[in-house]
RNA sequence: GGGUCGGUGCCCGAGUGGUUAAUGGGGGCGGACUGUAAAUCCGCUGGCUCUGCCUACGUUGGUUCAAAUCCAACCCGGCCCA
């Protein structure tokens, strides 16, 4: 893939889609692996800058490819730079949107920075974290309010001024919707300028991120040349598809697993991944060696399911995750251990399934919760249930039971 | 600023006074089948503790027994002109 001569170490090199510069020469500015080692000479590491703008509240596996590298490169020495992009959320970046996005509100932005932080697992041991935030000298987070709420207006046209409409209008994004006609905001321009002028206030020696991030990673050399510092390397990482095998994975697809969920939903959703995706999840979500897969589809979805769930829940969890998922199909849900539980505390008896079946979350409102028991898909212990008012009059008949829609969501109710 | 066209449910897009929660398609969800896959077939797809009640067709106000549909003002956008 890569064509220097002596290939960047495994876990880095894994999974790359396009590292950039990447000439065949002994210029540590032009060759990352010159440049490793160089630093290793100077015993000194690299500076890996990710950023992430807060604009969701759920860290999912598109996102973790990002930051399973930058973890790699902590592993293996150097530094990781992790922006908050709290300033450029609220810009919101254009990349692959087709129209002007929602600009989100302060408050939004700080929930947001918090829950990715926790996701991302700080406050854990490095075994039992995306990344390691306890490593002294492996970890510099910052938010990027810092300094781009710092500049003034004239620094804003300087920065402005080193890159014209034509090169903005080249970017696919902007070319679109240029084309068709679909409005484009000025301050839209401003974002791949502001994420650039990120790597200039950090001093990045390479960037992450995923391919459609090229114009705006690239933008960041050109600006970091434009302020006389070494311009860092872009590596990018492909997009994960969603589960749905078809389109990116994103939230507002909702085709993601996210890195919140209880390892039975994870390992639900991702052993009914269509076939041709399963290669990319186990290169690019585990580090599994790909040279001896199971042929068989079947055993390499459930190994696929299986790894993955391990990469973030452990492999105890996982494993238990997979013969639950295969107890709950067979019907003999006695002996499942994971389904996670769901108190009963706030529901008031009598009730009635429709309610139920809402109120612990398995539908997103009432009404569907309706259709889903008219449409046949809850079953209470595997037993399907057809009349939505059916009433149940105390907790105890519930307790200890389990609550299913469709094939793959589950609830055991406790107290 | 002027002219002109347009703003409908998750998306696209019909509907131009009265069984309209609003045709159709996409997407999604569920069921059958299967490998809990794909393909295919079928059903559902605004909310509400729901025999009923609420909220919806850019916003607000008006005409009318009755409006997504007519009128007015406003807001937002495309294109053309400045």
């Amino acid at each position: 893939m890569l064509n220097s001569k002596k290939p960047l170490p495994d876990l880095l090199d894994r999974g790359i889609d396009d590292l950039f510069p990447n000439t065949n020469t002994d210029d540590p500015n032009q060759n990352l692996c010159k440049r490793l080692d160089q630093l290793l000479i100077l015993k000194k590491s690299l500076r890996v800058k990710l950023g992430i703008d807060p604009t969701g509240t759920d860290i999912h596996l598109g996102h973790s490819i990002l930051f399973r590298k930058l973890r790699a490169f902590q592993d293996a020495g150097h530094k990781a730079i992790l922006i908050i992009g709290d300033f450029t959320a609220r810009i919101g970046d254009p990349t692959g949107k087709s129209k002007t996005r929602i600009q989100l509100s302060e408050e939004e932005i700080a929930a947001n920075s918090k829950t990715y932080l926790e996701q991302l697992g700080m406050g854990r041991s490095p075994e039992n974290s995306l990344l390691d935030f306890s490593t002294p000298g492996r970890l510099e987070i910052h938010s990027n309010s810092e300094w781009l709420s710092k500049l003034n207006l004239s620094q804003v046209i300087d920065l402005m001024s080193n890159s014209t409409v034509g090169q903005m209008l080249a970017k696919e994004d902007f070319g679109n919707r240029y084309a068709s006609g679909t409005p484009i905001s000025m301050h839209e321009f401003l974002y791949p300028l502001l994420q650039g002028y990120d790597s200039v206030a950090v001093e990045s020696d390479l960037e992450l991120g995923g391919t459609d991030q090229k114009f705006n990673v690239a933008m960041g050399r050109d600006l970091q040349r434009a302020f006389n510092q070494t311009p860092q390397f872009g590596m990018l990482l492909p997009i994960l598809l969603g589960i749905d095998g078809s389109q990116k994975m994103s939230k507002s697809l909702g085709n993601t697993v996210a890195l919140s969920e209880d390892p039975l939903s994870m390992y639900s959703k991702l052993e009914k991944v269509p076939d041709d995706i399963v290669n990319d999840y186990l290169n690019l979500l585990t580090n599994i060696d790909m040279n001896n897969l199971p042929s068989n589809p079947r055993e390499l979805q459930k190994l696929m399911a299986k790894e993955v769930t391990a990469s973030i829940h452990g492999l105890r969890a996982a494993e238990s995750a997979q013969s639950d998922a295969q107890k709950l199909i067979l019907g003999n849900k006695e002996s499942i251990q994971d389904v996670p539980e769901v108190s009963m505390s706030n529901l008031v008896f009598p009730l009635k399934a429709f309610y139920l079946v809402s109120a612990i979350g398995l539908s997103p409102t009432s009404s569907e919760a309706r259709r889903q028991i008219k449409g046949g898909a809850i079953r209470i212990d595997g037993e399907k249930i057809t009349d939505a008012n059916l009433e149940f009059s105390n907790k105890k008949m519930l307790l200890g039971k389990i609550i299913q829609v469709g094939k793959k969501n589950f609830r055991r109710l406790s107290n």
